[in-house]
DNA sequence: AGCACGCCGACT
DNA sequence: GTCGGCGTGCTC
């Protein structure tokens, strides 16, 4: 007698047949379980999912094709998994197919069941770890000791609140420490925003617990990992060999059976938040997971969530709030660096007081100067690459456009290049200017490549302490590009072969530099009246990040400098930033959304549309709106008109987007749920001919 | 998304 | 005469 299944494959996000798909099976098999089922002419993985009693009955239709076959040796998902990417994929948006065959490694789907039971075997067979603990009892700081101590007393979700430098990584190594070896089948989960940025968070962990549980006992899952490692990391956590699994935002729906803690270090950072596909947030599903994995009645299983992060993210901070006044979130704090380390004293260099064009002013130019002469090292940013931002033709209006993407070609001159940052467009610069022919090209806005030129330039006769020339380095996308390159260059900085170093943002992350002693960044201003309402909190978490770079060797932390040259050195922000006050500038950012009705006073999503022409994105999104009135829940959302995108055009597609807000999450999600048939049938219609696809973006992190 | 079927231009 | 362009349609 065979029984009726239902599975979830990967579908795509809006079609027809996005919920859950009948098979028969001559066995009955438990929800979670992986199969191989025919779907159309291929046949592809599936998870067995729960029953959903609300759904037409399967008997009704015609075709119910048995499953192919059972991937044997592997248990079952769990209900807590199952219901995070249940959670998700309505959360978000998505199908349930998409997400949850997308929460899994790619072999799993790509490979035969008996190739997976082959990459079972193999990473069955691994050795415990020998007993010899090799980490030294690190000493704990009164805040580290106390943040500890009601971690494990008190109920989550946690934010710790630590300064950069303050030991914060120490607090996720003794709150894993401590729950491995209470309990043997444990698992923690420890997320990072970019692990290629964070090694040594890596070094340290497997320092810390490999010696103690074995080589396994300590996985990564990140999009950098070969498909075959992605598989064998996925099959020890699944498999509870290993204890801890560090990885990117994807690693949230790592599938841990003994998962008890969950660690989101960076929390604000915001690569949490996933650019394609279902556009999930790492950190607020860690948060979701952990309820998901804990008993409410309190006598099972329990999972806590630890958010971490010296500039939290203001939805989190808004959340750490006091009880008293609605917050849900336990806040620690730890304001003290470690040791004698003192932040940096931040400098500000009124630019308006500089003649026009000036790249560095000169007090900064002579504080880099000096440092170099001590022997110590600077840091300077600058959030554009290349040597200048536009090509520009001095008789006519020529302008280095791209011709597919409403943006303009940035010049490289290391490789004489025209090089378009969105859709990768390059070519050799021209000699003449290619609309008059005139030889007169100049450049316009600088970047690092330009930085860095100019830098060498004014320290060229500047020595170190034995009198050797100034060695400059740049650390960018672009010098980053070959595979170790990025390994290459920091090693280049900690050994001091390097004194001062130019970069992106790529270099303000994480980095622990012990002999960095002054900060700049050179022109910081766009973020400061940006549209983009998140615009300040990035910049300020970014330059208290750059500035926690400089003076992380204690005995060098009271001469540390953070420099910045702005037009405005009177902005609320930098009055904040210098002096290190975060709670000041979060506290003028919540009374600034809260006037203005913005998250977290609000909640909204984007509904995204692509196109070959402005015209189709904009009436799809027009005709959805319209349509939006016969929607439930219409009545308590607010849909505003549909915009150009910031880039309207990328490689010759048009984008236009659409935002939806509500002063009601719940109504917002039931509004969305609604509408996603009403978008799904627009779509169809002859008006949106030529329409590419479209997305709902829900919590965008940029309008 | 795949992977089909289906109807029109340049090649062995 | 075919090979192959991507437009449209289906997958329990």
């Amino acid at each position: 007698m065979n029984t009726c299944l239902s599975v979830v494959v990967q579908t795509p996000a809006h079609s027809a047949i996005a919920g859950l798909l009948s098979y028969q099976s001559e066995l009955p098999l438990a929800p979670g379980t992986l199969v191989r089922v025919p779907f159309g002419k291929r046949e592809t993985l599936g998870v067995v999912w729960d029953d959903d009693p609300q759904r037409p009955d399967p008997e009704l239709h015609a075709t119910i094709r048995p499953i192919s076959g059972v991937l044997q040796g592997i248990a079952p998902l769990n209900a807590a998994w199952r219901q995070l990417v249940g959670f998700a994929a309505s959360y978000y948006q998505r199908s349930l197919g998409e997400v949850a065959l997308a929460a899994l490694p790619p072999q799993l789907r790509d490979l035969s069941p008996t190739q997976v039971t082959r990459r079972l075997k193999r990473a069955g067979s691994s050795g415990a770890g020998d007993a010899a603990a090799s980490d030294l009892a690190a000493t704990l700081t009164p805040e580290q000791a106390q943040v500890l101590r009601r971690f494990a007393t008190e109920a989550g979700p946690f934010l710790l609140f630590g300064a950069t430098g303050s030991g914060k990584t120490e607090v996720y190594l003794q709150a894993v420490q401590e729950l491995l070896a209470r309990d043997p089948l444990a698992q923690a989960l420890v997320m990072v925003p970019e692990i290629n940025l964070t090694p040594q968070l890596e070094q340290r962990f497997r320092e810390r617990f490999t010696g103690r549980y074995g080589e396994d006992a300590v996985v990564s899952m990140h999009s950098g990992m070969t498909p075959a490692q992605r598989l064998k990391s996925w099959l020890a956590a699944h498999q509870g060999a290993a204890r801890i699994v560090l990885g990117t935002r994807m690693a949230v729906f790592a599938s841990l059976p003994g998962l008890q803690l969950i660690v989101v270090d960076e929390e604000h950072d915001p690569s949490y938040k996933s650019q394609e596909g279902a556009r999930y947030s790492a950190r607020d599903l860690a948060v979701y997971r952990s309820q998901l994995e804990t008993d409410p009645t309190g006598s099972g299983k329990n999972c806590r969530v630890l958010l971490g992060s010296a500039t939290p993210s203001i939805e989190s901070w808004h959340h750490s709030r006091a009880a008293a006044e609605g917050g849900r979130y336990q806040r620690l704090l730890m304001p003290s660096r470690v040791g004698s380390g003192a932040l940096p004293t931040v400098r500000l260099v009124d630019m308006a007081q500089q003649p026009k064009k000036t790249v560095l002013s000169p007090p900064l130019l002579q504080a880099i100067a000096e440092r170099i002469a001590r022997g110590e090292q600077s840091m300077i940013f600058l959030n554009r690459r290349g040597y200048a931002p536009v090509l520009q033709c001095s008789s006519c209006d020529w302008k280095s456009e791209c011709p597919h993407c409403s943006a303009y070609r940035v010049f490289h001159k290391l490789d004489r290049t025209l090089r378009c940052h969105h859709c990768g467009l390059t070519d050799r610069v021209p000699r003449a200017c290619p609309s008059c022919g005139d030889l007169d090209i100049t450049t316009l806005g600088r970047g690092t490549e330009q930085l860095e030129e100019h830098l060498a330039e004014l320290l060229a006769d500047v020595q170190r302490p034995d009198g050797s020339p100034v060695r400059i380095a740049r650390i960018d996308a672009d010098s980053t590009k070959l595979k170790g390159a990025l390994q290459a260059q920091l090693a280049q900085v900690h050994s001091g072969e390097v004194d001062v170093l130019v970069g992106t943002q790529m270099i303000a992350k994480g980095h622990d530099f012990r002999h960095i002693t002054l900060v700049a960044a050179v022109n910081p201003d766009g973020a400061l009246f940006s549209s983009d309402f998140r615009a300040s909190e990035r910049l300020f978490s970014l330059l208290m990040q750059a500035a926690g770079r400089a003076g992380r060797d204690a005995t060098q932390g009271l001469k540390s400098e953070m420099w910045i040259q702005t037009m405005h050195p009177k902005h609320a922000l930098f009055a904040a930033l210098k002096r290190h006050d975060f709670a000041a500038f979060a506290a003028q950012q919540l009374l600034e959304r809260e006037q203005a009705g913005m998250p977290p006073f609000s909640f909204q999503a984007l509904v995204r549309a692509e196109a070959r022409s402005q015209d189709v994105a904009q009436a799809f999104l027009r005709l959805a709106s319209a349509a939006a009135a016969e929607v439930d829940d219409f009545a308590r959302v607010t849909l505003y008109p549909p915009v150009p995108m910031s880039i309207q055009r990328v490689a010759d597609v048009e984008r236009a987007q659409m935002l939806v807000e509500s002063a009601s999450r719940v109504a917002l999600q039931r509004f969305l749920a609604a509408w996603h048939g009403t978008l799904h049938a627009t779509r169809g219609l002859p008006e949106s001919k030529g329409l590419i696809r479209w997305a709902v973006d829900v919590d965008p992190l940029a309008i």
